[in-house]
DNA sequence: CGAGCCAGCG
DNA sequence: TTCACACATTCAA
DNA sequence: GAATGTGTGTCTCGCTGGCTCGCT
């Protein structure tokens, strides 16, 4: 195929990868599909592509001029007859106004013509009304000589895409971006069975759940959404976890609109983690402190995550306090130490101007946040997160494994990750890091920021900070990746000709530390790791 | 006519 | 097409 | 102090050309 047709090429590529792992995904109408692609002329093929690839579902003819292809009239013929491109699909207004440029508005629509000085989405709110009716294109515009073809199996294609990827952020434009080295991922094994959905069902059941959140985002009656949700069957625990969140996400807009009693019932229904804090604090606000009390209690028993755990004590105190049961003792925290300054205000962030205040030749201060302590990790535990556990790769594109934030992660690669951790115990991480540095820059990963990562901060954080350090963040971040890797301190200084750091997490007047951060300040302090808390005053002038 | 936005592209 | 963080507002002791 | 709501930057690349809109 010749190397201008680079994305007919990929399309295959794609479509043959379905072919041989997930044939027995594919519909009657998803087989006959691509049964008959195959079959097409060239030209034709590439035209389809590229309206797959665009945004659509409507083009222009005299839009779809590529020299590869040549006439697209001509490419499009064979389209039309398949059924996939239709001329006469009905447009809407507002589509209409997307297809036609302001002159020519005015030129086949005789309504606009008097309101020229208006802008474009000015002028169609004017006219809506009196333009309720979809019309096909070559109704609206009898007088120009231009088809307009509309994609008719964009949702086929949609879901292929899906069964490609597993998601729908990625399209197949990143075969292209990945020859060309601008997204660059880790090679992994790939079994033969290795496959984004196991059965058809999975299929159809992301695309339900997808539908149900974009159909309440647009406003759809909150009964009929729910209806749909609660009619999902979802075997599969990610697929749960997708229908929960958008569960979630419904009863939190409910609480906000102060409809308690319809949260508190949705809240119950969904497993998601963060679902029985919720309801804790509806009970609350619903003023029933007694069940508030009692779910509290089994939270505490058996808490989620952390994050839980650290506002149910909170909202027992008060819940306590309130059903005049005894006081709690509050468990003593490890202090952490205080840092005030006083700052000249000028126009840059809080965090820039300690860093620059602190900031010596000898004791340099980087602005790091949570990408220094997750770099490290991704790096020292690269072979563990891209071991080719079977369904965690299932495409060449992958920035980290599928199933990175389930349960399980951490104890099916058990011996990968003991491994890793142990070069910490025996010296060997040094050069270990900075060889996968080297072996992998630019690599996407889940953890490694490499934009944050140059080789001078490596070489500082390597010989300032103790392996234990590293070793003691690593295991925090294993315990709950999802929750850990987020709230580390703003600043790191290091002293090198000391071999010594100190962590340094910026508060702006007015700012106040948020509960991962305090959970990550706890537990630094508790392992008698050097970080402190700066607030900053700014001088009045 | 120029600034600014955004789809398209490789 | 989210996520992490800072910043603002409100409420209750 | 606590809970809650809102705003901001990221937008995985970097460039180009078409289009809109406001200005002169
Ligand atoms: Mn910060
Ligand atoms: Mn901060």
């Amino acid at each position: 195929m010749p190397p201008e047709l680079y994305y007919l090429s990929n399309f295959h590529k794609g479509l043959d990868w379905l072919v041989e792992r997930s044939a027995d995904l594919l519909d009657d109408a998803e087989r006959a599909f691509i049964e008959r692609f195959s079959g097409l002329a060239q030209a034709s093929q590439a035209l389809l592509v590229r309206m797959i690839m665009r945004k659509g579902p409507h083009f222009r003819a005299s839009k779809l001029t590529y020299p590869e292809i040549g006439c697209p009239r001509e490419a499009a013929a064979p389209l039309l007859d398949s059924g996939w491109l239709d001329t006469r699909a009905g447009l809407s207004l507002a589509e209409l106004f997307e297809q036609l440029r302001k002159d020519e508005l005015a030129r086949h629509l005789p309504a606009a013509r008097p309101h020229g000085r208006l802008k474009k989405n000015e002028l169609l709110d004017l006219l809506a009304a009196q333009h309720p009716a979809p019309r096909p294109f070559t109704e609206w515009c009898p007088a120009l000589d231009d088809p307009l073809y509309s994609l008719t199996v964009g949702a086929l294609c949609e879901r292929l895409r899906l069964m490609f990827f597993g998601n729908l952020r990625q399209d197949w434009s990143e075969f292209v971006l990945a020859d060309l080295g601008i997204f660059r991922y880790e090679r992994v094994e790939i079994g033969p069975e290795s496959r984004g959905f196991r059965h058809r069902e999975d299929l159809d059941t992301y695309l339900a759940i997808q539908c149900c959140r974009d159909d309440w985002e647009a406003g759809q009656p909150l009964q009929e959404v729910l209806a749909a949700l609660r009619g999902l069957d979802c075997q599969n625990p990610y697929l749960a976890r997708r229908r929960d969140k958008v569960l979630f996400r419904i009863a939190q807009q409910l609480e906000r609109d102060a409809e308690l009693e319809h949260a508190l019932e949705l809240y119950g229904e969904c497993r998601y983690p963060d679902a029985r804090k919720r309801r804790v604090r509806v009970l609350e606000r619903l003023n029933r402190p007694t069940e508030a009390h009692a779910l509290a209690l089994e939270a505490q028993r058996n808490p989620e995550n952390q994050a839980e755990l650290q506002l149910i004590e909170r909202a027992l105190a008060r819940l306590d306090r309130q059903l005049g049961l005894g006081k709690r003792v509050r468990p003593v925290e490890t202090p952490v130490a205080r840092l005030d300054l006083t700052l000249p205000a000028r126009g840059e962030c809080v965090e820039l101007a300690v860093a620059r205040h602190l900031s010596t030749a000898d004791a340099p201060v980087h602005y790091v946040e949570n990408s220094l302590v997750c770099s490290l990790f991704g790096l020292l535990c690269w072979e563990a997160i891209f071991a080719p556990m079977p369904g965690a790769f299932f495409h060449p594109f992958h920035s980290g494994p599928t199933d990175l934030y389930s349960a399980d992660f951490r104890s099916r690669r058990a011996e990968v990750f003991a491994r890793c951790l142990q070069r910490l115990d025996d010296g060997a991480y040094r050069s270990h890091l900075r060889q996968v540095y080297a072996a992998k820059q630019g690599i996407q990963s889940p953890f490694v920021h490499w934009g944050a990562l140059d080789e001078t901060l490596l070489d500082l954080a390597l010989r300032c900070i103790p392996a234990a350090h590293i070793k003691a963040w690593c295991l925090r971040l294993l315990d709950d990746l999802r929750a850990n890797r987020a709230g580390m301190p703003d600043l790191i200084q290091f002293w090198p000709a000391e071999g010594r750091y100190r962590m340094i997490e910026v508060k702006g007047p007015g700012d106040r530390l948020q509960d991962n951060q305090r959970r990550w300040l706890a537990f630094c302090a508790e392992q008698g790791m050097p970080v402190e808390v700066c607030y900053v005053q700014w001088a009045t002038a």
